[in-house]
DNA sequence: CCATAGCTCGCATAGCTATTCAAATGAGCG
DNA sequence: CGCTCATTTGAATAGCTATGCGAGCTATGG
């Protein structure tokens, strides 16, 4: 049927403006003036040049383009996961947060690229290096010295660069106000009653967003007159199978406890897991709250209590931080509230 | 400190392969040969090369590199979503395909770039059809005729384009193997002692991948002798809400059953909230069953019985389906297994 | 009717790299 | 030592667009 146009047409050599230029009989310069919107044409011409391009099917080169022009329009988002992992390796709170930052970027009329990448990959910091976005947004932590020490560079000397959640090194970093949202999970907890408190997650420079809650959480709990204990997970990540293991072992070791605040939801759905297997209800016996408020928490039996940051907001703070003129180094806190729901 | 340093450098026009020729003392070409991995040029002249850019920090432009070379490396994918949803509202189906494509991508050295649209804006296609990538592929479902129209454009035109899911018009489609996946569900159900199932979808041109399900499920568990009808969703996208809807009417009519198979696991998800509120215990009186194996059907209560996909071959077909030379239109199917688990 | 200002438009060029082609260099061989 | 061939390098150019600048044209005022 029409297949040999399909074929015919696809990729014989692109169409270019000085085409359009020799079909509406003008010059190439005035096509391009005519399609970026430049005031400095006239209406009739500007028709002409906006006819000949619809009928041949032309459309602007962007590499050309953007050659000449010397910036991209385009801002690059970075998604650490592990080798191999892909997207399904990814916390699905990072999805939630690319949500905020697209919406900001559309703001700013920025097209946003994503590319999920595991540490030993060409890391996506090519692509910014190479010229094709004007920042780097990086979600996710590595303990990876390489990767920290790239992205430093690529920030020092290239082009911005943001972290969400860890910071490396010195670049701009924007987080959860996790002190006060730790302090809000203490508080909720105490509030219900509770006396002994644990606190699932783990203390070590890399996640530096889990130290905080961490602290913040252990002081306020103390200062509110109830006993409140660290129980480390094994080191690397902060997935359900971690938060499973740290209850497991709460178990085993005879610990007392009525209360358990999880640095983030992945963790606490493990630390329920492990609760309800040993018979133990939720939340009457013990009760559970989490970090960052990602869709999946709603799914538990009881829903899961947690901290929700506000992501427009995250994504607003992020992409000022790659595009404004504001101090460098920075850190900025997004402000967070409780979730109230059955587990708590 | 060395503040100074860190805005001095940043930006200061580019350095370019000429100030690299000059340092090592060789030509432009010559740099670009020994950056390129060209095996045109002496190990020594390499290393000087290598040197020079190095202490210059020099990275290849890559727009200019893309422009003269005429092609990109690269492979874009737009993950469809609410207006204003950004990344929120995504099926999280769809992200862990992302992997499955990530994957197959890097297996073929191309890189991936993500963008998450919603059906208005400026739609990805843009950067494809702008020479940004070498091919499209297109994940969720749209009922929006103009972007319909917009892919089969760029597809016919411009660029290969791929859909996952619900094909639009004569591109090529990878979708799950809904034939044999409902098939399963339905013979899992009767195997359990079911005699009375529902099903929950709906059965619409857009959703094609749902339409399929459906038949087959319907069809296949009448073929075993046991009663079989439709609970048709509100349209609209097929989340939880949708499922909570759909059982709460079927309970309000006072229809009986005893087990449901829910087109999606989203869907499934409603449904046993649905069913758990009003008392029903899951799987004793009533057996679900999902599709699509998302790592949240993990999380409820029971954990949910479900199809899953092979991502990993998804991904490979898609990514083939773009670069590779196959016909056009094709229609592949993506194998299917049962995850037995709780529910049913 | 002429001078001037104000719009439009075209010419030439910049932006940076990869590749073609020819030149130069060095090695190998008789 | 002279020649050929293989290897390595340089000069020139293509790839496509956006923009600075000057030229042409029209309208306006005197």
């Amino acid at each position: 049927m029409d297949a040999p146009k399909t074929d015919a047409t696809r990729k014989p050599g692109r169409v270019t403006s000085f085409e359009v230029a020799e079909r509406a009989g003008v010059s190439q310069p005035t096509v391009s003036r005519a399609l970026s919107g430049s005031d400095m044409i006239s209406a009739a011409t500007r028709e002409k040049v906006l006819k000949a391009a619809k009928e041949l099917g032309y459309f602007v080169d962007e590499r050309a383009a953007r050659l000449r022009r010397g910036h991209t329009g385009t801002l690059a988002t970075v998604v650490i996961c592990k080798p191999g992992g892909g997207a399904r390796d990814v916390n699905p709170f990072s999805y939630a947060l690319l949500g905020g930052i697209c919406a900001a970027a559309a703001e700013r009329d920025l097209e946003v690229l994503v590319s999920l990448q595991a540490e030993e990959d060409k890391l996506f910091g090519h692509f910014v290096e190479r010229g094709q976005a004007e920042g780097l947004i990086v979600i996710g932590t590595t303990a990876n010295r390489a990767a920290w020490e790239y992205f430093r560079k690529i920030g020092e000397t290239t082009q911005p660069v943001a972290y969400w959640g860890s910071p490396l090194g010195d670049l701009d970093w924007v987080s959860s106000d996790n002190e006060a949202g730790a302090r809000l999970a203490a508080e909720h907890l105490v509030e219900k009653g509770c006396n002994e408190l644990i606190c699932v997650g783990s203390h070590t420079s890399v996640q530096r967003q889990f130290s905080e809650r961490v602290d913040a959480f252990l002081a306020r709990a103390r200062e509110l007159g109830v006993t409140a204990h660290l129980a480390e997970i094994e080191p690397g990540g902060a997935r359900r199978e971690q938060g499973r293991l740290a209850a497991e072992t709460l178990l085993k070791e005879g610990t007392t406890f009525d209360g358990i605040f999880a640095v983030c939801d992945a963790l606490a759905f493990g630390v329920m897991e492990a609760l309800q297997a040993a018979n133990i209800t939720i939340p009457d016996d013990v009760k559970i709250a989490g970090f960052d408020g990602i869709p999946a928490s709603e799914l538990t039996t009881p829903p899961l209590t947690t901290i929700e940051p506000d992501l427009d907001q995250a994504g607003r703070m992020l992409v000022e931080a790659v595009t404004g003129d504001g101090p460098h180094p920075s850190i900025q806190r997004v402000p967070v509230k409780l979730l109230k729901r059955g587990s708590a």
